[in-house]
DNA sequence: GGTAATTTGAAAATGATTATCATTTTTATT
DNA sequence: AATAAAAATGATAATCATTTTCAAATTACC
């Protein structure tokens, strides 16, 4: 039924190439086609077909994750490093200008252990987004406030 | 520039239908497709267009909370009961059952107070759902943890 | 170097959602 | 009830992210 590991993995220019943008970027919150941008502007063009073709066999692996936004525009990849791992920490998602902050504080374990012990849920960090306004754009909305 | 508030709001055959298969299936978790093909099967045609209008509408009163599929084929829709505010309350979905806990407690503020204070970012509690397991789920899930 | 397995990329296909716009329905007003 | 203005509907086309297709290029291994 599963045979996904019978499979060899030929290692590509393309492949490497990506690898190595989430290395020298390793706090990037990206879109699929932010990524195909990047590598054509820097002169390097891979086939968008190829770039999700990578980035899910890095999902698969592991290495990167996969962010549903729930705007529903589309998905986002972010490399999860073993030391600072975004299954770790929540995210802050401004829902003005997009900016993403990295949440990692130990609140963030108080807050995990109020949900499990009162509500009785296990928070998935990872996969979790919470939605709001960043300090610039609550004052941007607040001086357009009617 | 906003001026949402100033439309009427005309009712229509096609917008009491939606509320009242949402009234006979309170806790439905549907795609948008789901409720199509429900009202063409019984008889009663909706336009798809009029069922992700009339959907938007719903989730903009807040009766209706739109959530991603785990699978990220598409939206799921599921009416929120009116009694409490939910635009006050976090919302604890499990990602394997689909139940919804609503957060309701004092815990709450501080955890926004903490997000101010240290990340600068104000909380869309409305917006924001928090993913992961509920007690029963995450049960079955570690028996099945291979 | 040869060869089979695998990956790539351009283009077409898919699928959910949104926009268009002529038509119909609703509401308020005579 | 007749009417006009406002809004909603629905068929269709458009959009946009993602997937599939398939011939050509690349890779691993003998």
């Amino acid at each position: 039924m599963e045979n996904k590991e019978c499979k060899k993995n030929y290692r590509t220019r393309q492949q490497d190439a990506l690898e190595n943008y989430f290395r020298i970027n390793p706090d990037v919150c990206v879109t699929a086609d932010e990524i195909y941008l990047f590598f054509l502007n820097s002169g390097e063009k891979i086939g968008k077909a190829t770039i999700y073709r990578c980035l899910d066999r890095m999902v698969e692996s592991g290495a990167v994750k996969k962010f549903l936004s729930d705007s529903g525009d589309g998905a986002m990849y972010q490399l999860i490093d073993g030391t600072g791992g975004c299954d770790r920490h929540f995210h802050l998602k401004c829902t003005r200008c997009g900016a993403v902050i990295h949440m990692d504080c130990e609140f963030m374990d108080e807050f995990e252990r109020h949900i499990m012990e009162h509500h009785h849920f296990r928070v998935d960090n990872g996969r979790t987004i919470i939605y709001g306004l960043c300090e610039k754009c609550a004052h941007v909305r607040s001086l357009t406030e009617n």
